[in-house]
DNA sequence: CTAATCGTTCAGAAATTACTGAACGATTTT
DNA sequence: AAAATCGTTCAGTAATTTCTGAACGATTAG
């Protein structure tokens, strides 16, 4: 058994890393998110390099899409030159933030393209490509849903989504914020 | 402006295909699902193969995975050597099978990660990676947390879980089942 | 001023992932 | 029986993604 703190992290970073590349997130990305969500203390490039043992570049380029995601942001000390990184700690706030670019990259092209495709059928004849029309339109109307849920949800608090949820379904009671 | 079946087809399997890669999943499963999703009957590895140009083991390979998910069957029609496929077309229960699968691929071992953390971290005293311990906690108890939630959901009806959220949130009313 | 430090970029290298098609076994047809 | 058809596998190849490190501009230190 590992109860060294070292290894703990390290265990955590890389699990981490392999959850972001499962997602459509690359490895190195996701192991620098997971080592700022641990460290207390904002760190400089540098030290995330040093600790993943990868280069500057490399550091550089997955900071870069991090703070694009919104989830980590930059600190500059004063005094200091160099740039210190910090991810955002709140669980909650972390998958809502997840949760929103993930609409945006995912769900709206979708519902776009679902859209446009049910418009293009539209124009043909009633007994042409019925069952692909059908289709279409209910996978439209699911999407469109979840949309209409994340826009709900998103408005809410993670309390009163957990009181809502526990109330109707018989939820221990987990309270965070 | 495209209104011809072929093309409708073509756009919507490409975007699925494109949908599928931003999720952890290969491009080719992913069009080949797109197109049983929109097919009214099941199709052969021959027919998907044409259809996709692509070569024979791929679909295969690709048609394994998609049935290792639960959301493609294959069919055996009576006296009928060639073997056909076809997907679960309800939207509802197509997407509660592949959140029952993320599930056990994704957030079970996180979990499991979490908690070995955790119970190794516990061995330390008590001032050591204090903040680690708590980052960990934190992480442990919100993924605790969407298991439960997803546990409950996974038990209820699509038309119950909309009409419980329609009541608090004020949601369109939409039902599909 | 020059040297050092820092972050960024990007061409090329390395690693990973996806795909092809030949080979195989099993079955069916002729 | 041989030939054809079908699905699978997997070694090799192709495509894609990720990573490296040198080069650069900007800033600060000496």
């Amino acid at each position: 058994m590992t109860n060294n703190i070292e290894e703990v992290k390290e265990k955590f970073i890389l699990h981490w890393g392999e959850m972001g590349s499962l997602w459509g997130i690359n490895r190195t990305m996701a192991q620098i998110h997971a080592l700022l969500l641990i460290s207390e203390d904002a760190l400089s490039a540098i030290e995330i390099m040093q600790e993943l043992k990868t280069s500057r570049g490399n550091v550089s380029m997955g900071l870069r899409e991090l703070i694009s995601w919104g989830i980590v942001s930059r600190i500059h000390k004063k005094g200091e030159r160099r740039e210190y990184y910090t991810a955002e700690k709140d669980v909650w706030v972390l998958f809502r933030t997840i949760a929103r670019e993930r609409k945006k990259r995912e769900l709206d092209p979708t519902v776009d393209i679902l859209r446009q495709s049910v418009e293009n059928l539209e124009c043909l004849p009633d007994s042409e490509a019925e069952y692909e029309r059908k289709q279409i339109k209910e996978l439209l109307e699911f999407f469109e849903t979840g949309i209409e849920v994340y826009e709900e949800l998103e408005s809410q608090t993670p309390n009163s989504i957990l009181k809502l949820l526990g109330q109707t379904l018989k939820l221990k009671k987990r309270i965070s914020m």
